[in-house]
RNA sequence: CGGGGUGUAGUAUACCGGUAGUACGCAUGGUUUGGGACCAUGUUGACUGGGUUCGAUUCCCAGCACCCCGACCA
């Protein structure tokens, strides 16, 4: 349980006037984070507790399909990048001297990282499959920082490794993390739709995207509302009103979206730059598949901040609130009324506190009931319960959800039980 | 990186070549308390550097920062 008069932040009426998107605004103007700079933002209580909750999903969903969970340096040696290439096609690389004039990178992915890490542990068919993730800071020089916290120069990502012995193998895997990751995104409230993709700089094959369709993103795709075929347009050879080339029951939309996450099959590439081998059954070596699933956790959360907010606020879905409820007493002039109302709260704290994310206790009674609903709207926690003499008087606290706006009056024991 | 725009208090803004004004916030006291309450008092400011000028926050130049469009995008 958090007191509302001890959090630090407070909520302001304006957002700061450089910031445009509605994620950025909505996020500061509820103090949830803090911009440093174009596209870097630290996190505060509420924001990081948020985040917290993403990285636990996804931390709970990589665990459940095999994933191992390391933690890798951001700051690398320019070896490796020398290595594969990355040094000099990579434009993102942030590449650093140090005093005594040795090169350093920041990590903007880790495949040069992982590999020689897998590599020092994998020397059998035995040991293959492995799949390593990490969830931490990446860092990319991008020309133009945009879009509040869906793209920055330093956000937070995860960024899963694996490596496989034969094709089929990986393909499976492939399969299982494309389920898994769509798992994910519906807990965190949002629907996304597996897009073709082009693999990018490091691979001639499709991958494939995560797409959430908002005016926010920076992607256009095409989809099929009958069925699940998307298509980043830009590999699409068709194009809106087209039938889809799938079911062809419909014709295929084109929209705005933003990428929330990527599956691509790397193929041998790290594999063979690292000279990384295993011996298999017949005692003859291999160079790994490897692959890489990345989802972007900070622009994940912006997303969310986009899609589900309205116009008085954030609107979080249940598993990533930063408190599941929100309690807020609001006293009178009658003393003894006014010490059943806080008694009342407390015990339903108690309860409260023990479930789903906790509560956030607005203890400031001292504030107008208006600027209270008007904080308590801006933060969008899910399930917003007042109790005040009126509500005793109807038969106990007044539950409002956030998503709907619907108000119910339970009774404090039901509320307790 | 190309193009465009903007830099005034914690935030949002106004005016101005000559003492920088307002609102919100914040502080103190008092009155309030079911939808951003009110009164009083107080508090805080011209991105940096150069130039023009008697005098620059204002005009000019440069730099920096931020925003937008495009390009880019593991």
């Amino acid at each position: 349980m958090l007191k509302q008069s001890h959090l630090f932040t407070h909520t302001k009426k304006e957002a700061p006037k450089d910031e445009v998107s509605k994620n950025a605004q909505l996020l500061i103007r509820a103090g949830f984070v803090h911009k440093e700079m174009a596209g870097v933002y630290s996190y505060l209580p509420l924001g990081l507790r948020v985040l917290t909750h993403v990285e636990r999903i996804i931390r709970e969903e990589m665990d459940a399909i095999g994933g191992q969970e390391i933690r890798m340096a951001t700051l690398h040696p320019a070896d490796p990048w020398k290595k594969t290439g990355g040094w000099d096609a990579i434009d993102v690389l942030f590449k650093l001297k140090s005093r005594t004039d040795n090169e350093y990178a920041l990590g903007q992915s880790e495949e040069e990282i992982v590999a020689p890490i897998a590599q020092e542990y994998a020397f059998s068919y035995k040991d293959l499959p492995i799949a390593l993730y990490q969830i931490g800071q990446k860092y990319r020089d991008e020309l133009r920082a945009k879009s509040g916290i869906m793209r920055g120069r330093e956000f937070g990502m995860k960024d899963m490794y694996s490596f496989h012995t034969s094709q089929e193998d990986f393909d499976t895997f492939y399969e299982v993390v494309k389920k898994s990751y769509i798992t994910i995104y519906e807990r965190c409230g949002l629907t996304a739709k597996v897009t073709e993709a082009s693999g990018g700089s490091f691979s001639t094959k499709i991958s494939y995207e995560f797409m959430v369709l908002t005016d926010a993103g920076e992607d256009m795709i095409l989809y099929c509302e009958t069925c699940d075929y998307c298509i980043n347009e830009e590999i699409a050879k068709i194009k809106e009103g087209d039938a889809c080339p799938k079911c062809a029951k419909s014709s295929l939309k084109s929209g705005k979206a933003s990428e929330v996450g990527n599956v691509f099959d790397l193929g041998q590439k790290y594999a063979k730059a690292f000279e990384f081998m295993y011996t298999d059954e017949k005692g003859e070596k291999h160079y790994p598949i490897m692959g890489c699933f990345g989802i972007g956790v900070t622009r994940l959360m912006g997303v969310v901040a986009e899609a589900l907010s309205d116009e008085k606020g954030l609107v979080w879905p249940t598993e990533l609130a930063p408190y599941s409820f929100h309690v807020l007493p609001l006293l009178g002039k009658d003393a003894d009324v006014n010490a059943r109302i806080m008694k009342e709260v407390d015990t339903l704290i108690a309860t409260l506190d023990r479930k789903e994310n906790g509560v956030l206790f607005d203890d400031r009674t001292d504030m107008s009931a208006g600027a209270r609903f008007t904080d308590a709207e801006l933060i969008g926690i899910p399930t917003r319960i007042v109790i005040s003499e009126k509500s005793l008087e109807k038969g106990g606290a007044e539950v409002t959800n956030r998503h709907d706006g619907t108000t119910t009056i339970p009774s404090l024991e039901s509320l307790t039980a």
